[in-house]
DNA sequence: GATCGATTCTGGAAGATTTTGACAATTTTC
DNA sequence: GAAAATTGTCAAAATCTTCCAGAATCGATC
């Protein structure tokens, strides 16, 4: 807004001044440009942008940095879509509960082996083990009713991945009813990796009656049932029930659980495994 | 700016100097000719990127180290365990003729209407059309096997996302298999919009098994069938016959088209849309 | 609110590095 | 044995890196 150069009105030369446009949206530039393209070489992107060469190549380095693009000599390709998903820079550090789901993640990646056949249900704690398996690039067979854990296991040549398919829930990238459901009868996993909205006394619950019945498939496919958690799960029930404890097999939630949940679980036949996290500036005490 | 450019008097074309592309997306042209014809020769491929044979020999060297292509005595072969992995260059090679899809986008945008059931098959061509549906936020009903479009049909609320589900091929973001195929077969859709690798004569064919199976279940499903293809696929059959020209209602392409593939297509019961492309002058056809 | 110093951003220049096209000598193919 | 392809080398051109000096923004102080 500042009168600076206004460099008269706007010809169709460029000359020398500095242009009239911060950096961040430039860089949206840049990241559009390749999106449509795929790549861009940098006198391109100088001349599309109105900026010198110099500053288009300080741009690009932010950008690698951000894990956005990927360099090469001349220009800048795309970075594929499944180390764009793993940076955690994006949309992820607006997450909550972020120590305690990691730390629940890389002790459920811990124990799965190679081979087996894993259910994948959505959910945030879940979508944590899938990053933890692509990033150890652990053959497994993986079904998953969410369409960021299939995009996160789909670049991983290890991973046979399969998607029972279902409806979006607007909003979500969830994949809930038909035909996924009836097709997750037709399955026998190993393993189940189930997120639920609440756990009270011995009950699950869920917000939605559809992501509820999608749940309930799931364990019913299953030999062994993990429920992950958070501790702040523990809490009033939603809406729908889901099932029981004692049909599931194992709970694994973090060290911030309350002491009178964690006791009432004890006494049940399901295995509980606490995860002790390492937070970082928080409260402690 | 480059003043060799300047200088082409001596012959009608090919000027001797350096041509505007980065190595990377020279690197993608050879692949993306090679995956479309399984082989390819040297001096073919200097003329077809207008780039010197020594050039061309020295991409190869560089993609035979990366695993994407095997080297013959006179040109290269694609190596087919290349897509294993997901190299750049490879990634990049999907995203070619990036004008004449767009192009073919949005006319076929253009002609979808509020509340219709589309079905989205896999590929670039498509891809772009959801984007512009995205965009104009179209009410629809839509059906997809790609993971991508469903990523990007996902986040806009007017639209209804019903993904069949499947086995994704491994460095794909495709579904294939059950129980998607089986699902779509109870499906009625309004259109049904498909790419497809080459259109031989009026056959037209698809690489892999799986995808064209899925292909013709989505055909089977929709009352009527757009296929999308950029003008470089009228070339040489891949290795499996999708369906032939008269099962299907409609063809969009860009007017990069031959002459004669139109004039025999012309001679079909098929409505044919040619699309004009804007180019911006870059490559001669 | 205004001013001053510090930090960051921008464009450009010089030298190092990479890429490219051409050519000669050698190898491979038929 | 001839034609085509490959390898190695070299000079020109483009790009990259590293620096520098203005200019703008930011932060603090008054």
């Amino acid at each position: 807004m500042n009168s600076r150069e206004s460099q008269g009105d706007n010809g169709e030369e460029a000359p020398r001044g500095r242009v009239e446009m911060i950096p961040a949206k430039r860089r949206a530039l840049i990241l559009e440009r390749l999106r449509r393209e795929g790549a861009a070489g940098i006198q391109e992107l100088a001349d599309a942008i109105n900026a010198s060469p110099s500053t288009i190549r300080r741009d690009l380095e932010h950008l690698v940095k951000q894990g956005a693009l990927e360099r090469t000599h001349g220009g800048a390709l795309l970075q594929s879509t499944a180390r764009a998903t793993f940076e955690p820079d994006i949309a992820l550090a607006a997450q909550l509960r972020r120590e305690e789901k990691n730390a629940i993640a890389a002790a459920v990646a811990e124990a799965l082996r190679p081979g087996q056949s894993v259910i994948f249900d959505a959910g945030t704690t879940v979508l944590a083990v899938a990053r933890a398996v692509a990033n150890r690039r652990l053959p497994l067979t993986a079904v998953t009713n969410s369409l960021a854990i299939a995009q996160v296991l789909a670049d991983v040549p290890e991973v046979h991945l399969i998607v029972p398919g279902g409806t979006v829930r607007p909003g979500s990238t969830t994949l809930v009813g038909r035909p996924g459901e009836d097709f997750l009868r037709s399955l026998h996993a190993d393993i189940a990796l189930i997120g639920t909205h609440a756990i009270t006394g011995r009950t699950l619950t869920e917000t939605s009656l559809d992501v509820a019945a999608m749940k309930q498939a799931m364990i019913a496919a299953a030999r062994h049932v993990m429920v992950l958690v958070d501790s702040s799960k523990f809490t009033a029930p939603s809406f729908c029930t889901i099932c029981d404890v004692a049909d599931i097999q194992e709970i694994v939630t973090d060290d911030g659980i309350d002491p009178l949940a964690l006791e009432e679980l004890r006494r049940l036949k399901v295995v509980l495994r606490v995860v002790p996290v390492l937070r970082q500036d928080r409260h402690r005490g």
